[in-house]
DNA sequence: CGAAAAGCGTGAATAATATTGATATATTTA
DNA sequence: TAAATATATCAATATTATTCACGCTTTTCG
C-alpha cells in the first residue's frame, strides 16, 4: 500500500517546500505528483497535507510518514549499493573449509593478503563437515575446499596447491635427530604432540603408525604451532609438520627432523572450487593469491 | 529501484519455499513473479535465487535483500496501522496551549478522563508561545487554547468554558481574614504568593494591584497549588486563586477568602479551537470532556 | 524405467496504472 | 488589480504489470 515513492515523494516535498520543486528533483511533472499524492491520500482516507496558502503542510499523519521514509529510505539505498556491490564482484563470502590441518599456516599467509585486496568481502573458516568437505561444497555449505582427496566429480574444479613432506620432528639433543629416517617402531617410547583433531585426520596415525600398527607411548594435543614446536625443542616430545612449515623455526628453535619411513610421507594439497563459481572475481583473486603464497613458500625452502 | 514489491517476493518466497506457492499467497500468477524477478535481477545485474533441483535457493545477495526485507516490511505495516488510526480519528496529537495558569487544576481534570477515552492520542500542554497565543493556535503550533481573551478571528471558534472569580486567599487567622472585599492598598503589607509566571499574566497584578498603582511587601512564587496553600494557611503569606479551586481546600485548611475589590474580579475561560479542526473525532471529544469538567465543578460549588 | 507431477522460464496479448499536457482555481506579491 | 506562483483536475497517452499458454527440467512414484 505505502510503496517507496510515497516515501521519496513525503521525503521530497518536505525537503524542497513545493509540490512542484519537489517534481522537478523527483523527474516528474507536477501533476503526475499531484495525482499520486491524492490516491495515495485517499487509499490511506487520510490527508497527509493540508493546503496553507499557496503551498503545503503537513498533517499530523504526514509528520508520521516522513519519518518513516527518514528511517527507511537510507536503509533502502544503502541496501542497494552493497547489491551493486555484489554485482560488481566486489562484494560476497568466502567459505573455506580445511580437511588438511598443517595447512592451516599457508591458510593464514593466503587469507591475509586477500583481505587487504578484497575489503568486501568476507572470509570464513570451517573445519567441521556434517558430510564431509564434498558433500559440504556440493551443498554450498561452503565455497572453497582445502584437501589431501580431490575427488573428482562433474561439479568441482581442482587445483593443485602444493606438495609437501611430512616429517618428523625432534630436538637437537635427541636420540632420533642423527637419524635420516625413521620406523614406526622408534616411536613407541615417544611423547607425540598434535594439533587437537581426530586421530584419522592425522597423517603420521593414518599413514605411519596405524599401518605398522604401532602406538606412542603418550599423545598430547596443542592448539598453536609454536608452542608446539617450543615443547618439542625443550625436549617434551616429538611432533609432525610440513618440512616447509619447520625450516621456518629451525633458525630460532634447536630442532631436526627426520623422514617418516624409508620413503617419506609426501602429501599433495589441493583446492577445490565449484565449477559454477568460476567466474566469480573475488573466488579467482583466492585462487591466484594461493598461487603466490605457494610461490612464496618455494622460494624459502630454495 | 527496489520496490516494496520486491520485499515482498523475497519475504514470501523465503517463507514458502516455492515461487507458486509464494504467487498464491501475493494473489498473482507465478508466471507474474517469475516476471517480477527476473525484471529485478536484471536491474541489480545479480542473481538474487540459483536454481537448485526444481526449486529456488537465494544467493548471497538474495540473503542480503532477504534481510532487509524482514527489517523493512514490519515498520511498512505498523506505519499503515498507525495511519488507519489517524483515519479513524482514534489517533492524533493535541497541543494544548494555556494562557491562564490557574486553570491548570482544571486541565488536570478534563486531561485524566481524556486519556482514558483516547488511548492513542498523545497530549502535550505547552505554556509559553514565541507569538502569543493566538499566534500559536493560527500557526498550528498547539491546536487549542485556554484563554480568557477571546479574540474574535474568522479562523477560530471559542467555546465558554467556564466563569470563576479570582479571590484573595488568607489563613484564619488573618486581619483580612473578616472583610468581605478588600482594596489593593490593604495588600501592600503583604507577602503574595502567585505561580511563577510573569506578572503581566497575573489578574492579582494586571486587574487589581497595578490599576490602583499598588504594589505588595513581597513577591513569592511556588509551582503548585498545595504548597502554597499550605503556605497561606500556614500564615507565610497570601494568594490569588479562583474560588472554586479555593472551596476544594477549605475543608482541610484553614482557609478564608474576600472579594477583590467592591465588585470582584471575574474572570471568563475560553476554549479555542481551529474551525477546519472541528471534525476531528478526539478535539470533539476533547471539548465534551471540558464540558463535564465544567459542570462538576458547578456541582462541587453548590 | 518411464510416465506423471511439481517447479520455473518465456513471449505475446491484455489489463492496470502512472504520467502527461492543457487548463482551472486559489493565493500571494507588487 | 494584474502578474506570479502554486495546487487540482480532466482526458489522453505511455508505461508497466499481469495473465495465459506453453516449454523445459527435475523429482516422485508405480
Amino acid at each position: 500500500m505505502i510503496e517507496r515513492l510515497h516515501l521519496e515523494i513525503v521525503h521530497a516535498i518536505s525537503e524542497h517546500k513545493t509540490l512542484t520543486r519537489a517534481a522537478e528533483h523527483l523527474c516528474l511533472t507536477q501533476s503526475a505528483l499531484s495525482h499520486s499524492i491524492k490516491k495515495l491520500e485517499n487509499r490511506l482516507g487520510t490527508a497527509l497535507w493540508v493546503k496553507e496558502g499557496r503551498g503545503l503542510r503537513l498533517s499530523p499523519a504526514g509528520e508520521r510518514l516522513l519519518k518513516l521514509s527518514q528511517r527507511i529510505l537510507p536503509q533502502l539505498s544503502h541496501c542497494e549499493d552493497e547489491l551493486m556491490e555484489f554485482a560488481e564482484g566486489r562484494r560476497g563470502q568466502l567459505r573455506i573449509g580445511m580437511e588438511c590441518h598443517p595447512c592451516y599456516q599457508w591458510l593464514l599467509r593466503t587469507v591475509s593478503p586477500f583481505l587487504q585486496q578484497w575489503p568486501d568481502v568476507d572470509v570464513d573458516v570451517k573445519q567441521r563437515f556434517q558430510f564431509g568437505g564434498l558433500g559440504a561444497i556440493l551443498h554450498h555449505d561452503i565455497d572453497l575446499l582445502i584437501t589431501p582427496d580431490p575427488i573428482q566429480h562433474r561439479a568441482l574444479d581442482y587445483m593443485a596447491v602444493f606438495d609437501y613432506e611430512l616429517v618428523l620432528v625432534v630436538n637437537d639433543e635427541h636420540p632420533l635427530a642423527e637419524q635420516n629416517w625413521i620406523r614406526a617402531e622408534q616411536l613407541s617410547n615417544e611423547t607425540l604432540i598434535t594439533y587437537p583433531v581426530d586421530k584419522d585426520r592425522l597423517d603420521i596415525f593414518s599413514q605411519f603408525l596405524a599401518p605398522a600398527q604401532q602406538a606412542v607411548k603418550k599423545h598430547q594435543s596443542i592448539e598453536t604451532t609454536d608452542i608446539m614446536l617450543q615443547m618439542v625443542a625443550a625436549g617434551r616430545g616429538v611432533t609432525a609438520l610440513p618440512a616447509w612449515l619447520l625450516e621456518q623455526y629451525q633458525n630460532t628453535l634447536p630442532l631436526q627432523s627426520c623422514k617418516l619411513g624409508k620413503q617419506g610421507i609426501h602429501k599433495h594439497i589441493y583446492l577445490a572450487h565449484r565449477k559454477e563459481d568460476e567466474e566469480i572475481d573475488y573466488l579467482k583473486g583466492f585462487i591466484q593469491q594461493a598461487k603466490n603464497t605457494t610461490a612464496d613458500i618455494v622460494k624459502i625452502r630454495q
